[in-house]
DNA sequence: CTTGACCTTGCCCCTGGGGCGGGTTGCAGA
DNA sequence: TCTGCAACCCGCCCCAGGGGCAAGGTCAAG
């Protein structure tokens, strides 16, 4: 004879509240072997028990009701797979922010924010791509953009070798998408072509930095973000005024980092 | 001449959006420098930048807004020190979840099923004590609770040398409370003291299995609980109808971990 | 003056439940 | 068989930390 357990005594075999219980049968994680119609009693099978101890493992793990779904349908070992992988990101994700948290101002800075300065950009036409991307994408998309546009300048008769401009439209990292703009400035006059922009980039003051080799890397580039803006707060005439972005080739360096401003 | 700025303006250089903002304001985490009666609008000042920055990156780590207002109000240094407490506190937990993750059956895991084994416990009158307690006060409450409850047996003329239980009402780690009750039984009579319960421990069945040495504690002690419970579900007439517990002195261990079963 | 970009407030949505209140049920003892 | 009480149900409101959308007010440029 097949005993049915009511909410509460399941719950306690299988560390799970009765509430959660209720969640996961309504989001169809885990449903009740029996329900019944009149009272809404959910009665559960020990048969049930299994899946109900890895679910509670799985959410002590913190992973949403969704992935463990997905998990609990595969094998033992596929899971173990599967979690590994998991733990490793979240590892790596751990190992970044110990490398922002430990990236605090310290005597090297000073020779950073030294190098600071300002210059006017005159107003310039720029061709230019613009996509969402990740970190993990941004070598490909701004070689590929890069290519793209110096070929259709040069096929429109001009030199195409102006500097190369790419834009942050926000925070891209490994694991969150941001707007990333490549985009190179010409003389002369051309067409736009597929999916290269034209567009004028407007005359403004940058606040730049050309980045030391050292710091040209995740996660220390992010101190060359940090540098550019402790140098602006510190003057009260000088406010960001948008993203920043990156100018190849810069000077004295592979490339300068360069933050617009008004002061 | 101060320059104010919008949210909008403000969110972009701080990497922080407008809704965002308007919910620091409204909890006091990131106060507007002006904000119009008439129309409600926000106004910043650029010298809020550095703080919204600091804010902005503390979210991006994951750290709840009560949190991040406490750690913007520390030095730098007092606020690198909190921070490395608190990844090591994340890479702790998740060296324990990897241990988890990595704890799956293997060939040893048959040796420990063979030696689970069912026994009819008699109703028994025991001296106990609980309190809700996470893992890190466990071993002194346990240690406590044992010597007062057997001091008062023995003040009352009995020996106070019945076995030790430790029963666990919840899940009980590091960072979530549980209930937890230490009993010792004897035979007799006495009186109840202070905060140490008298109760019958009900007859009942109890799967059990002694913890060898090497699994004694966190976290492979976990397997113990889950070569139980699989050894109950792989039989479709036992099942589990409460908490474990421990026993000691065990059969051939130094403690038993047991289920209460129902067959 | 219009247009569009920006801002505001207010509402509902998400996850994963906790807690409360009111009404019902299951089970055990008398 | 009655009664008591625990346990169950449902429904509502709450938490963080916003996202998204609608309706309406504001601002500056053309």
């Amino acid at each position: 004879m097949e005993k049915y357990l009511l909410a509460g005594e399941f719950g306690a075999a299988a560390r799970l509240s009765p509430k959660a219980l209720r969640l996961y049968a309504e989001q169809g994680l885990l449903l009740p072997a029996r329900v019944d119609p009149a009272t809404g009693y959910r009665y559960y099978s020990p048969g049930q028990l299994p899946r109900a101890r890895l679910i509670a493992r799985l959410r002590g793990l913190g992973l949403p009701l969704a992935r463990i779904e997905y998990l609990a349908g595969l094998t033992p070992e596929a899971r173990a797979f599967e979690l590994r992988g998991w733990l490793r990101a979240q590892r790596d994700r751990l190992d970044e922010w110990a490398v922002m948290v430990e990236a605090a101002p310290g005597p090297i800075d000073a020779e950073l924010t030294h190098a600071v300065a300002l210059r006017e950009v005159p107003p310039a036409k720029v061709l230019c791509r613009s996509r969402r991307i990740d970190s993990t994408a941004m070598a490909d998309f701004v070689g590929a953009a890069e290519r793209d546009i110096r070929a259709h300048l040069r096929a429109s008769g001009l030199p195409g070798d102006g500097p190369k401009l790419v834009f942050f439209q926000d925070l891209v990292t490994p694991d969150s998408e941001g707007l990333v703009e490549v985009a190179i400035s010409y003389d002369g006059s051309i067409e736009p072509i597929s999916d290269l922009h034209i567009r004028l980039a407007p005359e403004h003051t940058e606040a730049y930095l050309p980045v030391p080799p050292e710091y040209e890397e995740l996660p220390l580039i992010l101190r060359i973000y940090d540098v550019l803006e402790e140098w602006t707060d510190a003057r009260p005439g000088v406010v960001c005024t948008g993203h920043p972005y990156e100018i190849y080739p810069g000077t004295g360096a592979r490339f300068d980092v360069a933050y617009p401003i008004v002061s």
